[in-house]
DNA sequence: TGTACATCAGTGAACGCGCGTTCACTGATGTAC
DNA sequence: TGTACATCAGTGAACGCGCGTTCACTGATGTAC
C-alpha cells in the first residue's frame, strides 16, 4: 500500500475545506475546480479521484458545513437535551444573528451566504439543510415557556427571522439599514422567546 | 426614421421581462443571452443594441420587478399614505407570505428567487432593493398601533419575517417543514402586527 | 538495515463545449418627394 | 398614391476564452524480502 490509508481521506477532507470557504464568498459558479484544487495545494487533475463531478464537492462542502460548525451551533445550544435551558436558545439567536457571523465571509452558514446555490443543488443537500433546521426548531420549540399555545409556530418563526435578518443584512450591505436589520431581528427573535407564544392570545387573557 | 420611436424601448422592455422571468426560475448564471433572446422572439446579436453587457441585463430585470409588482405591492399598500390602515400591512404580509407568491417562481419577489445573485449584484441593484426594504419597513411602522416603543424594530423585523420565511420554504422545499415556516411566519407576523410592539415591556406591565 | 517493487494519489496537457461579446451585413420601416 | 431612399434594429457567423472533464503518465510512498 503506498500511502497511509488515512492519506487519500484527509487530502479529501482538504479539499473540501478549501471550497467551502471559496464557495461561501464567491458562489457556486465563481468558483472553478482550479481554484478550488489550488487552495488545497494541488493540481486540476487529481480532482477526480476524490469526486465524481463539481456538483458533488458542492454537497461536500455545504455538509462539511452542517457537521461541522452547523453541529457545533447544535451540541453547544444543547439540542440533543430533552429539557434545553432557555438561555442556550438565547445564545444560539445571539450566535446565528451575531456580527462576528455576518462579517465571517467564509465560515458563515451557506444558506446565509448561498441561499439560491443551497436551493438550486441536490434533493440530498436540501435534505440535509431540513435536518438541521428540524434541530434548530426542536431546539427552540422546546426551550420556550411551556403551556402557551404556539410554541411550535413560535419556534420556526425564530428560524425564519433569523435567516431572514441575516439574508438581507447581507444582501443590502454597506448601509444603516443592513445593520438595523440585523440587530431588530435579533431583538425581537429574543424577545419573542422570553415572552413565550401568542402574545395575541395572551394580550387578550 | 426607419422605426416608430417608442419600438425601441418596447423592444428592450420585452426582453428585461423575459430576462427577469428566466433569471427568477433558473439564477443568473444558467441563463444565457441566447435564452432571453429567443424568449423575446429575437437573435443573439440585437442583445447589444439594448446592453452594454449581461451584468446590465440583470439590473434592469431587478428593477423591473421593482418597478413592477414591487410598486403595485406598495401602493396597493398604502406605502405613500401618511396614515396605512393596520390591514393595509396585513394585506402586505398576506400577499408576501402566500402560497401564491412562493409558488410563482417566475413572479417572485427576486430576493426569494435570487437572493445571492442580487447580493453580488452591482451596488446600483442593491440599493433599488434597499429602496423597496426601506418602504416595506415604513409602511409596517406606519400602521403599527403608536404609542409603543419599538415599533420602527418590530417593523425591521416583519420585513426579516417574510424575507426569511419564504427563503426558506422555498429552499426546503417538497417538504411538510417547508410549508410549515411559511404558514409560521405568516401567522407569528400577523400575530406582531396586531399586538403591537415590544411584547416583554407589555407582558411586564 | 537496505533495496527492489507495486500501487495509486497526483500531474499536466489536451479536449470540447458553451457562453459572452464583436462585427460586417441586411432588410424592414417611416419619410420625402 | 406610388416610389426611391436613408436609417438603424436586428441578423448570424465568428472569435476567444474559460471551464469541466478526460487521460496517459509519473513518481512518492509503504511493504516485502
Amino acid at each position: 500500500m503506498p500511502y497511509r490509508p488515512e492519506h487519500k481521506p484527509e487530502t479529501r477532507a482538504r479539499i473540501v475545506e478549501r471550497a467551502r470557504v471559496l464557495f461561501n464568498r464567491h458562489g457556486y459558479d465563481n468558483v472553478t475546480i482550479d481554484m478550488v484544487m489550488e487552495a488545497a495545494s494541488l493540481t486540476r487533475g487529481g480532482f477526480y479521484n476524490h469526486f465524481r463531478n463539481k456538483q458533488e464537492l458542492f454537497a461536500a462542502a455545504v455538509s462539511s458545513f452542517l457537521m461541522g460548525r452547523g453541529a457545533r451551533w447544535r451540541s453547544e445550544a444543547g439540542v440533543n437535551s430533552i429539557d434545553p435551558a432557555l438561555e442556550d436558545a438565547a445564545n444560539m439567536l445571539r450566535s446565528y444573528l451575531s456580527p462576528g457571523h455576518l462579517d465571517d465571509l467564509e465560515g458563515q452558514c451557506p444558506m446565509i451566504a448561498l441561499p439560491s446555490d443551497v436551493g438550486r443543488a441536490e434533493m440530498t443537500v436540501r435534505d440535509a439543510y431540513g435536518v438541521l433546521l428540524d434541530a434548530m426548531v426542536g431546539l427552540y420549540e422546546r426551550a420556550l415557556p411551556s403551556g402557551n399555545g404556539n410554541r411550535r409556530s413560535t419556534a420556526l418563526a425564530l428560524a425564519a427571522l433569523s435567516v431572514g435578518g441575516m439574508v438581507l443584512a447581507r444582501t443590502i450591505s454597506d448601509t444603516a439599514l443592513g445593520l438595523e436589520v440585523r440587530e431588530a431581528a435579533l431583538a425581537k427573535a429574543l424577545e419573542m422567546l422570553t415572552t413565550g407564544a401568542d402574545t395575541a392570545t395572551r394580550g387578550a387573557s
